[in-house]
RNA sequence: GCGCCCGUAGCUCAUCCGGAUAGAGCACCGGCCUUCUAAGCCGGGGGUAACAGGUUCGAAUCCUGUCGGGCGCGCCA
């Protein structure tokens, strides 16, 4: 992945920000000649502090010194500031810093003032980025694995909108090539079954049932041709029926393109054609057999790759390479590709054609995430997926079963390369075994919360948040405020599980903790008003993170 | 055979730009509780991070090899 770390600082600079300056500024003033990046972690053990850094660790065989006298000389060279409650060296060398009680809970503030823009960042800067995904073949209903991409795609495009790229959603549709000519004879041979001919399907056809529906739809619409002789026409009527069965099920997914982009627009329009020449005028083309071949083994393939097949018709690595050609000279400078990994070997190739174009595509241009295999289970059986044979499991059977903010949340909480087991016994069930109820439950009893207390939740901007002095209080709100944290690296990573576990085992079940120790609604004024707060302050946080996964946050359940 | 991904508690998985005692949930065992919505709570047992080497002050994390699983290796897309 090209945009990866250092973070980008995100905007307010938070406690951590500061305090990293801090220390970067303490390490110059001790050690002048050296470069050391002062990098703050999260120590897993509370003993251990707010943030520690290994800074120290990491310079001193540099400086010549041991560990943990440097540790001393930056603590030395340190600047005091009011946030920082303790500091202190520990085990081989690590500094370890202990925030104040007041400044952890500085977060519900600065909550209370971005609101539903809390967790924004700037990485993008207004830069335009593509982002690729579903790309289905308009020659069958939508299935599990377009379902993880649309999942992923869309909300991989709402982090980076969230770090300030200007993201536009796009779907290319491979409408020409063999495979399109294969659906349109098959569904030619089911208009002639229908009429009692004894043809039998084409080699390799498309068997679902869904064919004969487009059969039997083409017969009554009345084109003249109930004999099914007009193949040309069985083909535009085929693409333009399932394209539209996949609008239904993205729609009802609430999955929104930007921009739809045709495999056969790059022929027609020359693109092509002129990729074609561009590589021959490069060099890097040569003929053998009666084809006409790319030396992609010069950008790091394993093997030649033919262009133009000795029919004369090109492969499909052909407009590939022509139409990321396109995304480049439409000003997007960045492109991220969401496919599965059976895509795989496309990656080289089509990098490689495009350095072969010598056009200043950048080298590692596009992105891709790629996914591992989904399985489907129920009632604890595998549900077997076969293509060719024509029964597999469909986004939209998967909706209709267990709604769309379950499917959508499930696509997303595993990492993109571990294969997903997709449990639709799990994902109906409305208990905590359910990580996507579990989340949305506790936003809804927040809601619900709220509304015992019947006031309006701007007039705690500005609460005193000193009688907040519970440890569960303290956790929650050191949780809160790692939430920009958490979306500038899930976007940088192109990675949303970080984000569905961060929801579910950070906040979620904190606040699961808290509500079980304290009560919100106490006597004392001062109390209630500081924990309505952090109430609202957790509530707002889950919003936002839900509304990025492109799951809804429920007032009520 | 070659390339890519994965292998972490009984189960499902986090952690993976090297960092301190590897974390959650489910399941199991022992206590307690009856609600701002019908999220029960607290404590406990459980690990050679597949295996074997290497690099390093430090490895689940990086490198090499072996084993096991998935995907891909076409003048298909």
């Amino acid at each position: 992945m090209t945009f990866g770390f250092p973070l980008p600082l995100v905007s307010p600079p938070d406690s951590k920000a500061r305090l990293a300056v801090l220390v970067q500024d303490a390490v110059r003033k001790a050690f002048p000649d050296t470069d050391a990046v002062v990098v703050l972690d999260r120590p897993k053990n509370a003993d251990h502090g707010d943030f520690a850094t290994n800074v120290a660790l990491q310079l001193a065989k540099k400086v010549g010194r041991k560990p943990r006298e440097a540790a001393e000389a930056i603590l030395a060279a340190m600047a005091p500031n009011a946030e920082i409650a303790r500091c202190e060296i520990a085990g081989p060398g690590f500094i370890n810093f202990t925030l104040s009680a007041a400044s952890r809970f500085v977060v519900v503030g600065d909550i209370q003032r971005a609101r539903a823009g809390f967790g924004r960042g700037n990485a993008g800067a207004g830069r335009k980025i593509l982002v690729e995904f579903v790309s289905a073949n308009p020659t069958g209903p939508l299935h599990v694995g377009h379902g993880r991409q649309a999942a992923l795609g869309d909300a991989v495009s709402s982090l980076l909108e969230w770090q300030g790229w200007r993201v536009t959603r796009e779907f290319y549709y491979n409408d020409s090539g063999n495979q399109i000519a294969n659906l349109a004879l098959s569904v030619q041979a089911r208009v002639r079954q229908a009429r009692g001919e004894a043809v039998e399907m084409p080699k390799d056809g498309y068997l679902g049932d869904y064919i004969g529906d487009i059969a039997r739809e083409y017969v009554s619409a009345h084109f003249g041709d109930a004999a099914g002789h007009d193949l040309e026409q069985i083909r535009k009527f085929a693409v333009a029926y399932l394209r539209n069965e996949q609008d239904i099920d993205l729609r009802a997914f609430g999955v929104k393109f930007d921009s739809y982009f045709l495999e056969s627009s790059l022929y027609t329009d020359g693109k092509v054609e002129e990729t074609v020449r561009l590589l021959e005028k490069a060099g890097h083309t040569y003929e053998f057999e009666g084809a006409l071949w790319l030396r992609t083994t010069g950008f790091g393939d394993d093997k030649d790759r033919v262009m133009r097949k000795s029919d004369g018709t090109y492969t499909y690595f052909v407009p590939d390479v022509a139409y990321h050609l396109a995304k480049f000279r439409r000003g997007f400078i960045a492109a991220v590709n969401v496919q599965g990994a059976d895509h795989h070997s496309t990656v080289t190739r089509v990098r490689a054609g495009l350095q072969a174009l010598d056009s200043g595509v950048p080298a590692g241009y596009p992105d891709y995430v790629l996914h591992q295999m989904v399985t489907v289970m129920k009632g604890g059986e595998e549900m077997k997926i076969s293509k060719r044979a024509g029964s597999y499991v469909t986004v939209r059977d998967l909706i209709d079963e267990v709604g769309r903010d379950a499917v959508r949340y499930f696509f997303m909480m595993r990492r993109i390369d571990s294969q997903l087991v997709f449990d639709i016994d799990v994902a109906k069930s409305q208990t905590d075994d359910n990580p996507v109820y579990y989340v949305q439950y506790a936003h809804a009893r927040l809601g619900s919360v709220l509304r015992e207390w019947g006031g309006d939740v701007a007039s705690l901007s500005g609460t005193d948040l000193s009688p907040l002095i519970s440890p569960y209080e303290a956790a929650l709100a050191q949780k809160l405020a790692e939430f920009p944290e958490v979306m500038a690296r899930a976007a940088a990573e192109f990675s949303p599980h970080l984000l569905t576990y961060y929801l579910h085992d950070d906040v979620a079940a904190r606040l699961h903790t808290y509500y079980n120790a304290e009560r919100f609604l106490v006597e004392n004024e001062a109390v209630k008003k500081a924990r309505l707060a952090l109430v609202a302050a957790t509530r707002q946080v889950l919003a936002n993170g839900l509304a990025v996964l492109g799951v809804s946050a429920p007032e009520r359940m």
